[in-house]
DNA sequence: TTCCTTGCAAACGATTTGCATTGGA
DNA sequence: TCCAATGCAAATCGTTTGCAAGGAA
């Protein structure tokens, strides 16, 4: 999905929410649609620049988070990263680099895909868990730190 | 593993790294071994009881995370939990509840276990990542806040 | 003795919040 | 207009650290 479609979903769902699509929020979203993975609000921060203080960021995440724009990836050293949602950029699972934290999307093929839904309901099931979402993170080195 | 072997491997491995295998840490691992899933310091200070302070409990578990005998995992609201090493319990995945932010551990079928590490490493081949571990997520509702 | 470990309190860093001001529908 | 959104600074909260006291080899 483009960044520019991304904007006008985003726009619609928030109107339908009564909640405004203000220059700090259209940001956010921008810099996320151009993300290829989870970013935490201080390097939002750095790449939106200081016209937006932190706790607007923080403020703008929340919002987002609770319209369902955006989801929490908890890492690290106590940081949260997020990303827009699924519904906007399509299902994906996670790298999880244990040396620098990044965090890089990978989508999987369709019948792979199917296996890991089909295992998560065999699990769900045992355990009488109601599962909503399911996220194959994988941790070890990315190409960068190997 | 019973508690009292998971006590005698963790003594055996600190042993090999010259650390002392204290009250404090013993209290922490005992109360590990006895969870159902990853916890948080505060949720193992309250089980362990206010003999042993915050500040000690925290560097307890990053004393046995360098030792390689318990892994942290990192949770809603900057809550970091931790569990016991795989080599102590055995791999498992994680069913996380979205309400309560509980995270119980579940082991799954050999065959099943084969196709997520066979999906594993397909993934980071593509993405030319070096995998360590995986851990399949799967994020819904626990059986007591369904 | 000689280090490692512990307790306490102060320090830190990410995130949140109170309050007065600004801005958008 | 008029309430939601913002900016700033102060407050929170989980976690870390400095330092002096305690404990094991």
């Amino acid at each position: 999905m483009t960044t520019s479609s991304v904007d006008r979903e985003v726009q619609k769902r928030l109107g339908e929410h009564a909640i405004r699509y203000t220059t700090g929020r259209r940001a956010v979203v921008a810099a996320l649609a151009g993300s290829d993975g989870p970013k935490s609000a201080s390097e939002l921060h750095g790449e939106i620049g200081s016209r937006v203080p932190l706790s607007s960021l923080y403020r703008s995440l929340t919002i987002l988070e609770e319209a369902g724009v955006v989801i929490p990836h908890y890492g690290a050293k106590g940081l949260t990263r997020y990303e827009l949602a699924e519904w906007l950029t399509g299902h994906h699972h996670h790298l999880v680099c244990l040396d620098c934290g990044a965090v890089e999307d990978v989508e999987i093929p369709g019948a792979q895909e199917t296996q890991v839904r089909d295992l998560v309901d065999s699990i769900s099931a045992i355990a009488s868990f109601t599962p909503i979402n399911h996220d194959l993170e994988v941790e070890g080195r990315c190409a960068r730190c190997a």
